[in-house]
DNA sequence: TGCCAGGCCTGTC
DNA sequence: GACAGGCATGGC
């Protein structure tokens, strides 16, 4: 069943390329395929009209073979929209919120309106904070690519395989990989350091097993960050190791509600050479960040391929 | 083949 | 406090 969304002020390509999130693959019709939880959804922007298509986890779950932790297997009438709510979707991509009124408080430099005017639409998500967390922990001295990369062999090796959609169903008995979810902070915690360097993770895979420990003991509440200040949030996620104010504010922002956090990478620096030394960015400096970066790369040549 | 990538840690000054 | 070097790995 396909779920018809009305979505003004939207931009489904921009939201989904612009760098936030490393789990969407554009199909050849036109459909993004991602995994969202432990669900995989569709989405195809018509004009203001958004398309949704998901899978529906099955009640009794075995075990995947080659994936650590029990497994969510779809039923055979599971691919469909039935029992999910647009709510979701909506909370996801941020649609509950008045992009005007956002926009309306960035400070009006012409680099901005730039950016803004070319990527109209873009949305800062609101993803899962320990997916989140882990990807930027493994995006350090990454090209995006990459990190996409080990995200998904972190999913195949730890995660849970999930419901392909009809027509890749069918092309799975041809040995298509399913699909599988982004595995837990307690799959982490309890995996071995090899096993993650082995997803290529490098140098960072010991800084996302001490995370992952640190959480999976409650040294750090994940769930807790959203209701607190931004600046206890932040001091929170540096306890962590490997974490700094680049990846602490990626989390914060793309995934815990704080719209005035402010990454800087060096993309941002670039950009931040076009504005004004000591420009003001007011409460929702991380979307002003999010239209910056895109386009920033953009302007480089090197639009993101998702 | 060399440079660089949505960084961070550590040692040195 | 500022700065440089090291860290793993792969795309370009």
């Amino acid at each position: 069943m396909t779920v018809r969304i009305n979505a003004p002020d939207f931009n489904l390509a921009a939201t989904l390329k612009c760098g936030q999130a490393f789990r969407w693959s554009r199909g050849p019709d036109g459909w993004y395929t991602g995994v969202v939880g432990r669900q995989v959804w569709r989405l195809r922007q018509k004009n203001q009209t958004l398309e949704w298509e998901t899978t529906v986890s099955h009640p009794n779950p075995l075990p995947a073979s080659g994936a650590r932790g029990s497994s969510f297997i779809p039923s055979p009438v599971s691919c469909t929209g039935e029992g999910q709510g647009e709510g979701e979707v909506r909370r996801y991509l941020s649609l509950d919120r008045d992009l005007r009124n956002i926009v309306a408080t960035f400070p009006d430099e012409p680099h901005l309106r730039e950016a803004v005017k070319r990527h109209w639409g873009l949305r800062v998500l609101r993803q899962e904070p320990w997916e989140t967390l882990a990807s930027f922990i493994a995006s350090s001295t990454k090209q995006i690519v990459q990190i996409r990369q080990i995200v998904e062999l972190l999913a195949q090796r730890f995660g849970r395989a999930g419901c392909p959609q009809p027509a890749e169903r069918l092309r799975r008995d041809e040995g298509i990989a399913p699909y599988h979810s982004f595995p837990s902070v307690d799959t982490i915690a309890r995996a071995m350091l090899p096993e993650l360097q082995a997803c290529k993770l490098g140098f960072r895979a010991k800084y996302l097993l001490a995370a992952a420990r640190r959480i999976d003991r409650g040294e750090i509440q994940l769930e807790a960050l959203p209701k607190m200040e931004y600046q206890r949030a932040l001091e929170e996620l540096l306890k962590l190791e490997g974490v700094g104010e680049k990846i602490a504010n990626c989390t914060l922002l793309f995934s815990c509600g704080h719209d005035e956090a402010f990454p800087v990478d060096v993309w941002m620096q670039r950009a931040l050479k076009r504005l004004p030394t000591g420009t003001d960015f007011g409460p929702y400096a991380g979307w002003a960040q999010q239209y910056l970066f895109y386009h920033e790369r953009n302007l480089r040549l090197l639009p993101l391929t998702v």
